[in-house]
DNA sequence: GTCCAATGGTCTGAGTCCAGACCATTGACC
DNA sequence: GGTCAATGGTCTGGACTCAGACCATTGGAC
């Protein structure tokens, strides 16, 4: 066994960087927290838009692979953040009630420096994976219902009046996009990119400009997605994606 | 209430499809599995070669954030398997024990559908995540040390001579890329799926052309990393998960 | 040879999470 | 109007995890 020994210090130097990077903390030990954190995500991003029921507890328990008991600990703690609202018998649920929040700039708080390496991480990780997703979305073949839905969450960003309501539909767009891939880790990915891409716009402004221009950028990707066009798709999520980092980089910078 | 409310079988029908993909499962309860699920993986992989030392106990816990008595009983499991051998004392510690495997036929075994679903989602997912590591990796000014690096990480995969020697050290090489981007996600991305991807190759001879070919796809990615060429090591890393795809494809199936 | 720093090994009490059974409320359905 | 299925609310015993202090062993420094 002495042979076999290279102390970690010293053995194999160069290799040192690999281990740092590899290792990542194992999930954050509160069960609770992580299903408060998923929900609420997921409803700040409107996947589950104000006025809709969620699932049943049992089943949401089920899906997030939790016992019932902590699964309602976390729907008390969104109750008590005035997330969501909670009724009763047959025909009751669960439903949220988050008024979706209005960007502006007032928020451009100070970032400790390890949010602001997430946040820039999460612009450069973004710009791999969202483009990557347009693309596998173009290459597979896609049923008129994924059709549809695609036209639907592009329509509803163009439609959208309110400021809060656009940055809703935004997101579930983008969302929906990786949707199409089929892909669960593509999925994930973008969930994953969406939630912080999500808190920074919500601390700049509106402009008008930054709509339109967006808007037309998303045109371009479902017209090349629905056409097939895989490297169109790329490139025009590709560009998008360089356009909002521009706009974000400052503001977290 | 009831007016905002809309339930959720039937509300927005056309958008049910997003909360089943976004909800996951919230990560493993047993805290003591995930450690040993990645440890066990940085060991396969070859981020802790054979005959390395692994980090102090309170280190590694410290780094995966889980209480020393639970990386302990990780440990011991990983023990048990015959991964590493421990010793105590000053200069003791933990020692990778694991002879690397050779890859083999042998083992084209029934996978079950969800392992059959989760490698193809994979292969899917590196096609989007490697090659945008690699022109991430490209694009970010590299210091002399990262450069020498990746040249390493180079050379042991063409210098291996034994098969399971040339496995480690090309999962090495992928992270080893994705390492350069400096971005904690895709490094996450990347292991994650070179985790699965190893499995799989285990499970195929190892062809001599096979091999050459795909030492030739490596260059070009180095060349075009060093040379700071974006576009070109995205294509050629995209030429070589197409190439390894290819490979795997007909297995999986 | 002695000291002691580095490392793995052990213990304890408190907090968290789980599985599942059971209770309470409500409205859909007949 | 009565029934009952669907939904949220509660309880219990046991397993897992944590934080931190303390013990045991070893070899390097002097």
């Amino acid at each position: 066994m002495s042979a076999a020994r290279a102390a970690h210090p010293q053995g194999d130097p160069d290799r040192a960087g690999l281990p740092d990077a590899v290792l990542r903390p194992v999930r954050g030990h509160h069960a609770f927290e992580a299903c408060v954190e998923q929900l609420a995500t997921a409803i700040r991003l409107g996947v589950y838009p104000r006025g809709t029921t969620l699932p049943p507890e049992r089943e949401l328990a089920a899906r997030l692979q939790v016992s019932r008991a902590t699964l309602r600990e976390a729907m008390a703690a969104l109750r008590q953040a005035g997330l969501v609202a909670t009724t009763r018998g047959r025909g009751g649920g669960t439903v949220v009630t988050l008024e979706p929040r209005t960007p502006s700039a007032r928020r451009a708080a100070r970032t400790d420096p390890a949010t602001r390496r997430d946040r820039l991480d999460a612009l450069e990780f973004r710009r791999v994976v969202e483009p990557g997703a347009a693309a596998l979305a173009a290459g597979v073949p896609l049923d008129d219902a994924a059709r549809a839905q695609l036209e639907e969450a592009h329509d509803a960003v163009r439609s959208a009046t309110r400021p809060a309501d656009h940055r809703q539909a935004d997101s579930r767009f983008h969302l929906t996009v990786a949707t199409l891939t089929g892909s669960p880790r593509m999925v994930e990915a973008v969930t994953s990119v969406q939630a912080t891409l999500h808190e920074m716009l919500l601390a700049i402004p509106v402009l008008p400009t930054n709509i339109a221009h967006s808007d037309r950028q998303h045109a371009a990707v479902v017209r090349a997605i629905l056409a097939g066009k895989a490297d169109h798709a790329r490139r025009a999520l590709e560009e998008h994606c360089d356009d909002t980092a521009a706009l974000l980089r400052g503001l977290v910078g």
